[in-house]
Order: structure tokens, then sequence, then C-alpha cells
RNA sequence: GCGGUCAUGGCGGAAUUGGCAGACGCGCUAGAUUCAGGUUCUAGUCCGGGCAACCGGGUGGAGGUUCAAGUCCUCUUGACCGCACCA
């Protein structure tokens, strides 16, 4: 017997050997020069945290690296990178609540994140680590800002805009959630301020179009497509009796409907609304605007739906039938949408319905049912409410016209009195860019009071983020900065006269919004990154991480892209060719959170089964894209697995067995197998061969295993056990690493029987099994089938109806009760 | 309210897309080894009946299409996700 410590699966040992030697030859190091087809599979890479990784956080690190092991072995040259996302407000609280500075907090925290990570054992060329909150990479977020700004696709606004009282800056749209800071979970609240915002409006139709060709989750293009919103329909403009040059312009999906609108609804922060409310009227509709400021935007949204309002005392022409009708505000309409006032409806439109029904105004029928003829009454004597299709009625030369057709005429008709013009409108607004908060990128304008606001010429970038004592953010509206005179006075790049800086930094999400292209050359000093490298790896390939970006970084990245891409910076306009989310990892069915106190701390995992099975078990927990409950027995059964895998292969490894037929099937098999379900990415499943496979091994391994077994093994195992996968491949006798090697392929005639064993159904039933030549004719299985003695008992003296055999899997009988 | 996803043993989950339901792992039962225990190995393990061969039932529930349904269709129950007065 051989030394028998070297049969037991020592992997701290042999974990510790080969991440020594991946680290000693720069194993991943990307090499630009190496002629294959490049492969980009990229993480979202996290913000540096203080809570470190958890087993959660594995997932999607251990899913992004099995499959660059896996495309390197087929061929690719992959690049694999990580970095930080060091700005933004996650950083900068969690420095002040330490009150350490969040340069050294983020410094602190991305050491044990890399430490960390470091566990994992990925192939991440750290040669092209990226730190956002760096000013060698801050410069080109800022140079893209001030490219922006030139083409006027950032531009100021003053405006009112959601603020986070708690983190006491101006917040986007989409972190908003609910009414609720995307952060602190505090309540948002309204807040009147000059703000840079950033054009996306622009890119609408683009970015909701080119998902057509995106390779994505369907659920992440609903829900980007939903997020842009885009409706088609008509702006239409009411005269005001007795108000001269001012028109109201409203937006409407349903023109066909004009004749039917019998009142009008402003949004009560409606700049007309003062200007048109009668003196009768004033003091009601000044007592509703203050109790709909009051309102938070929750309850104005979500909990209470009842129609409130108040009459202006005003009155509107309706410009297609002239009549007078009467102008409320109220708060079920949104200033945010469309023009912030509607024409309103009340027959064909639910809310309108309620508000009409609620302040008995009058409701006019103009669309009836198809195959209706008399209008109808409801008990109330009010014509009941009716969304659906049907034809015009009630709106004189349109009367007949379908839906659809009358969208089209009615609008013709008003546009050529000059009342109305097709248009689309968009649920998604412009990008709220600016944060009044220290941990961030400075905005690189100057505000010169002869020459206006100017960007920051290209070589007086990086605009540097000053190293200040207080960093604590105002709540005035302004950013710390703004009280350090040192950044703030400067002079014009214009005219050399006496200018201010301005005082906000980019949200979080800047960074974030063009860091895959920088990792094609990080260390470009000159430009943002190199065009010719930017075209060889982009569109990323893989692009891996959590479903929560869903509207916020993914769709700041396809903006950015689309962007540079206009800039004539490169050629593609996609960032993410392929994205994939992955499941989170579940503890007691809740999310893994240091607050809920269940987390699964990696270190003793790693410490207890090995680097390899936990990577193994990450994968094995279930379905990739699906949340998985986390269970300890589970990680002992993939080391279970790896120790007996370990085990076969030791005792045969100095002196394997000749080939013979029946590994060599097994073999092909399992690689038909193996490759089946790494192509369709089914990777728990992928796991499950090797256990497959190597259960069947077991059985054939009193004769010995062959050399072509245990290099499949090394080779395919080494995606998901990189050490293990050396170690064997080394044992083998191979002085270079295993991803040196290529994944073997299978020959489909291993896969081929002489004969196969089919089930015989009467009625749908199995009732035998036979076995038969796999190449059998309907008419020889059929009669195989006939011949088995088991068979005969359910067809004697019966008629048989049927008889039908599909090839390899059964022959079904059919036979009369 | 609108849109979407899902439901399979004691548990996590398989099922080449309409073709033998329950792969693989966990857990459990029995035995062997070691023995202080764990480890390791062998066999069994959807439910009911039977010593057994075998028989009957079975993929949340009710119908339907089909020779054949976890898979397709209709209705229904429950869970989860996204959006939510978007004109």
């Amino acid at each position: 017997m051989r030394c028998l410590w070297r049969m037991e699966y020592q992997f701290r040992q042999l974990e510790e050997k080969w991440q020594r030697r991946w680290d000693a030859s720069s194993a991943h190091r990307v090499n630009e020069n190496s002629g294959k087809p490049k492969y980009y599979c990229l993480d979202m890479f996290p913000y540096p945290s203080g809570n470190g990784l958890h087993v959660g956080h594995w997932r999607g690190y251990t899913i992004s690296d099995v499959w660059s092991r896996y495309k390197k072995l087929q061929g690719y040259e992959v690049l694999h990178p990580m970095g930080w996302d060091a700005f933004g407000l996650p950083a900068e609280n969690y420095a002040l609540q330490q009150g350490v500075h969040p340069a050294k907090s983020t410094a602190q925290n991305i050491a044990n994140f890399k430490r960390q990570l470091a566990d994992i054992s990925a192939m991440y060329d750290w040669e092209r680590e990226i730190n956002t909150s760096e000013p060698e990479y801050y410069k080109w977020t800022q140079y893209f800002f001030t490219k922006m700004f030139e083409r006027g696709l950032a531009y100021r606004k003053k405006m009112p805009i959601n603020w986070c009282p708690s983190c006491k800056t101006g917040l986007a749209n989409e972190e908003v959630v609910d009414g609720c800071c995307d952060r602190c979970g505090t309540e948002v609240t309204k807040k009147e301020m000059n703000q840079w915002m950033l054009k996306i409006t622009a890119y609408a139709d683009r970015l909701l179009q080119d998902l057509d060709t995106l390779d994505w989750p369907e659920k992440v293009k609903r829900m980007q497509s939903a997020w842009i919103g885009r409706s088609e329909g008509a702006k239409i403009w009411f005269e005001i009796e007795n108000v001269e040059g001012e028109r109201i312009e409203v937006f409407s999906t349903r023109p066909d409907t004009l004749f039917g609108a019998t009142y009008m609804v402003l949004a009560p922060e409606h700049p007309l609304v003062a200007r048109i409310t009668t003196d009768a009227c004033k003091l009601a509709v000044e007592d509703y605007i203050a109790q709909t400021l009051k309102k938070s935007a929750i309850s104005r949204q979500i909990v209470d739906k009842t129609k409130t309002g108040a009459f202006t005392g005003a009155y509107a022409i309706n410009p297609a039938n002239k009549k007078r009708i009467p102008i409320w505000i109220a708060d079920y309409v949104l200033m945010d949408y469309g023009t912030g006032a509607i024409m309103a409806v009340p027959a064909h439109d639910e809310r309108d319905y309620e508000f009409a029904v609620a302040f008995d105004l009058p409701i006019v029928e103009v669309i009836r049912p198809e195959g209706q003829d008399e209008p109808i009454t409801n008990e109330d004597g009010r014509p009941p409410l009716h969304v659906g299709p049907g034809r015009l009625v009630n709106s004189p030369g349109f009367d007949g016209l379908t839906v659809e057709e009358g969208k089209r005429e009615v609008v013709a008709a008003m546009a050529a009195q000059g009342v109305a013009e097709a248009t689309v409108t968009y649920r998604m607004r412009d990008w709220v860019f600016a944060r009044q908060r220290y941990w961030g990128e400075p905005i690189p304008i100057i505000y010169c009071d002869d020459c206006g606001p100017q960007a920051v010429p290209e070589d007086q970038l990086p605009v540097r983020l000053p190293d200040v004592e207080s960093y604590q953010p105002t709540g005035t509206g302004e950013s710390p900065l703004a009280a350090i005179e040192s950044f703030v006075n400067t002079t014009c790049p214009k005219c050399g006269g006496p200018a201010r800086r301005e005082t906000d930094t980019m949200p979080q999400w800047a960074g974030s919004s063009w860091y895959f292209l920088r990792y094609v050359d990080p260390h470009n000093n000159k430009q943002p990154f190199s065009p010719e490298a930017a075209d060889r790896w982009l569109p990323v390939d893989m692009y891996i991480g959590g479903v929560e970006h869903a509207v916020l970084h993914l769709l700041y990245a396809r903006f950015f892209t689309k962007v540079i891409h206009d800039l004539g910076w490169t050629r593609f306009d996609e960032p993410f060719q392929h994205l994939f989310n992955q499941g989170m990892v579940t503890l007691n069915g809740s999310k893994m959170s240091k607050s809920k106190g269940n987390v699964v701390n990696p270190d003793d995992m790693v410490r207890d089964f090995g680097v390899d099975a936990l990577r193994m078990y990450e994968l094995f927990v279930g379905p990739p894209e699906d949340d998985a409950e986390w269970n300890s027995n589970g990680l002992e059964g993939v080391s279970r697995f790896l120790s007996r895998a370990y085990r076969l292969v030791m005792q045969n490894v100095d002196s394997p067995a000749p080939n013979r037929d029946s590994l060599e099937r097994l073999r092909h098999r399992f690689l038909a197998s193996l490759h089946e379900r790494m192509e369709t990415f089914r990777l728990n499943t992928a796991i499950s061969a090797f256990m497959e496979y190597t259960n069947a091994l077991g059985a054939e391994s009193a004769n010995g295993i062959d050399k072509a077994t245990l290099e499949t093994l090394a080779i395919t195992l080494s995606p998901f056990a990189p050490h293990l996968g050396e170690e064997i491949w080394e044992r083998l006798g191979h002085r270079t690493s295993v991803f040196e090697a290529t994944w073997p392929t299978y020959d489909e005639e291993w896969l081929k029987d002489d004969t196969v064993e089919i089930a015989v159904q009467i009625n749908g039933r199995v009732r035998a099994r036979i076995e038969i030549a796999s190449d059998a004719n309907d008419e020889s299985a059929i009669r195989s089938a006939k011949a088995n003695e088991d068979i005969a008992s359910w067809i004697e003296g019966k008629d048989i109806i049927k008889e039908l055999y599909v090839p390899g899997r059964l022959v079904n009988l059919v036979v009369r009760q």
C-alpha cells in the first residue's frame, strides 16, 4: 500500500500550494497578443462596504469565475477584471457613521474586500484593478461630463426634485423606491433646487428599441421598458375663458374621446393655477394646494386613491365642440408627468369617472361598444364607464369611427386648426445628476460672471476632491465643498477672470456608468481608454450581477455607452450583450444581511471545507437564476464528493489502466451530458453530472482507470475546483497549468448502443421493459413488444386499435377495454 | 388594480421541451468497518397494499386536448416579483 496520507484530500495544503503558484506565475494576466478570440466576462463590481463578503456575494462571483475558466479552456482569451465602485453614498454614510474620513475607510474596506475576494480564487487580473474614487479614474468621468455639457446633454435647471432629508442630498427618480430613499429608507420630500441634469430622455427611444437586440432576462427588459414608459398620443391646447395669451396644454393618449372632455384638471402645482383662479374660489384652491403639499409622496401615490379636488372658478373651451368646461385642480394629476394637466373624459377613464361622480360633473358618452345601439344608463342615472374599444358617438364629423381611426382623424382635424399635435411622452425623466455631498466626483464646471458656466478644459482635469477635515453634509442644499474657499475660488478658463467652481458632486452611479470601458486599458493616462482596445474587447459577452440594478446602473450604463458612441469613441453602442442575474442566497427564508444577523461567513466555510468545496456548493445549491436557501449539509455533500473524486484519482494516477471500451463509453457520455448542461447554464446539474460520472467510475475502479478518464476529470473539474484540477493534472505528469489544456470534446459514436431498453405501454401505462436493437424500425419494435410474455396477458383477447413506436423510448399499444 | 414568474418525495432540486416522474445531493433506515465518537463502505428509501413477483394511486386543485401531460389549453387556489392615479 502506498502512503495513505497521500490518498486523503488535504484541501488546505493543496489550495495554498496552487494559490502560491498562480501568484508567482501571474497566471491570471490577460495576454493581449495571444491571437485567441476574446471573451469578456464581467462581474458587477462591488462598493466596498464595511460588512465584508458573505456566502451570498460569493455566488455571483463564483458563477462568473467558473464561466470565465470554462471559456478559457475553450480557447478564448478571457478578460475577467475586478474593481471598486468606491464613490457615493454608501461609502460616505459608512464613513460618517464610523467617524473616519471616507478616503480612509474606503481604503480599509477595499483591503478587506480584496483579501476576502482572494479566497474565491477567481482568475481576476488584478493588474487591471480600478477604483472609481481615484483621480486617475475620475478625471475621465469628469471628462465625459464636460463632453455632455458641450453637447447640451448636461444642463442646469431649477425645479423641484426628490430630496432625502437623512442623506441631505437630491436624488434621481431611479433612486426613489416607493417614495423612500433607496439607500436609507427615509421618506423623500420635494425641494426646489438649481440642479445639474443629464438629458437621458433624448435617448429614450434608442434605449427602448435597442433592448430588442440584447440577450437579457425578459424581466429586466420589461422593467426598463416600463421605466422608460413610452406612450403615444397628442398634445391638445385649450383656450381659457377670460384669460388672454395663455392656453392649457394637455397630453392625452385618447384624443378620440376629445368630444367627451367635460372638465379639465390641473396638478395643484401647475403654474397656471394662480393665474386663472377666480377670487371667489381662491380660498378653497389655496387651501387645497396647502393640503396637497402636506401629503407626502407616499400617501399621495399609494395609500389614498380617493378623489379630492377644488374648482378654480375658471372655464376652458373644448376645441372640438366649443363647449365651456370647468377647470379643477386635483392631486390625482401629477405635475411630473405629461404636461401636469389633463382633459377629463369621465365616460372613458376610470379616474376621471370617479372624480366626476365625486363632484357631480357631467359624463358624456363618446365611445360605444360594438353591437350596442342605444345609450345605457346606470341606476344612478349616469352613463356607465367604458374604457374598451368601440365606435365614436356624440362626436359630430367623427361618429362611427373606431377608436384607432378616431385617434388619427381627431388629431389630424385639430392639428389643422392649430390646437393639437401628435406626440410621444415618456415616463422617464431626465437624470438629476448633482449631489450635495462630499464623497463624489466634483462636477467640472466653472461659473464666470462674464462668460457664464464653463466646462473645465481637459488639460485642467481632474478637478480634485479637496482633502478636508469636515465633510458632513450641510443640509442647506449646498455641498460641503461650498465652504472651502480655496476650492471654490478659481479663474475662468475662458477669460482668466475670477470665477467660482461648481461645488456639487456626481451621484454614486457616475463611475459605474463606464467602468467596463476602463478595464480594457486601465493605465491609459492620455485617454479614458483606447478605442481600439474597447472595440476589441467590448461589448461584454457575459455580465453577471443581481437584478436590483435593473433600472439604475444598467440603464445609466447603456445611456453613457450610447453617448460615448455618439462622441465617436466606440463602434458599439450597447455595453452588455448578455446579462445574467444570479439569485440571492437566503438563510431562514430571507436575504442575508448583517442587520438581520443571518449571514454565513465564507471565511469559516473555506477554513472547514476548502475553497473548491465552497465554490462547487455555491453552484450546486440550486439553479443559478433562482434564490437558494443556504444549507450547510449540502456543502458537506459536495465536500464528500471532492474527497471521493480525489481518492479515486489518486488510486490510479501512478499506474493508470489501459484504455477500454466501458471507460471510453462512460467518458463520452459524461462529456456530452456536461456539455449540454454547461451550454444551457444549468450549472447545478453540471455538478450532478460529475457525481453521476464518479459514481459510475466507482463501479469500474476494481479494474483500474485509464489516463484519458483521469485527464478528462482534471480538465473538466478545473473551472469548478481549480486547485484540485491543477493538482490532478500535475500528478498526471503535466508541467504546464491545466488551464493551458483544451476542453475535451465527445464523439457521437460513443453515445450509441447496439441495443436499447425501451418501455412497453398498454394504454399509456408501462407494463414491461424490453431490449431491442437501437436501429429497430417501427414494425420490428412493435413485434418485439407484442412478443413479450408480460405484455401477452394484457393484449390477449383484446383489439389493438393503435400501436406506435417512439424510437429509443417506448412502444405504446392502445387496446379497446 | 395592471403586468410577470412559480407550485414536483421528509428537504434542496432533476426530467434532452409532449414520451418510463423523482437524476444528483441532503436527511432517514439497516448492515459492515473503525471504534470513544465522527469518518468510510454496502443496501434500501414517492405514497398505499403484499413475503414476493406485482397491483393501485401520484407533480397545488378542477376540467380539457392527446395513443401519451409535471410539460400544452381553460378555470381555480396559493406564494413571490415588478409597476402602481403615468392621463
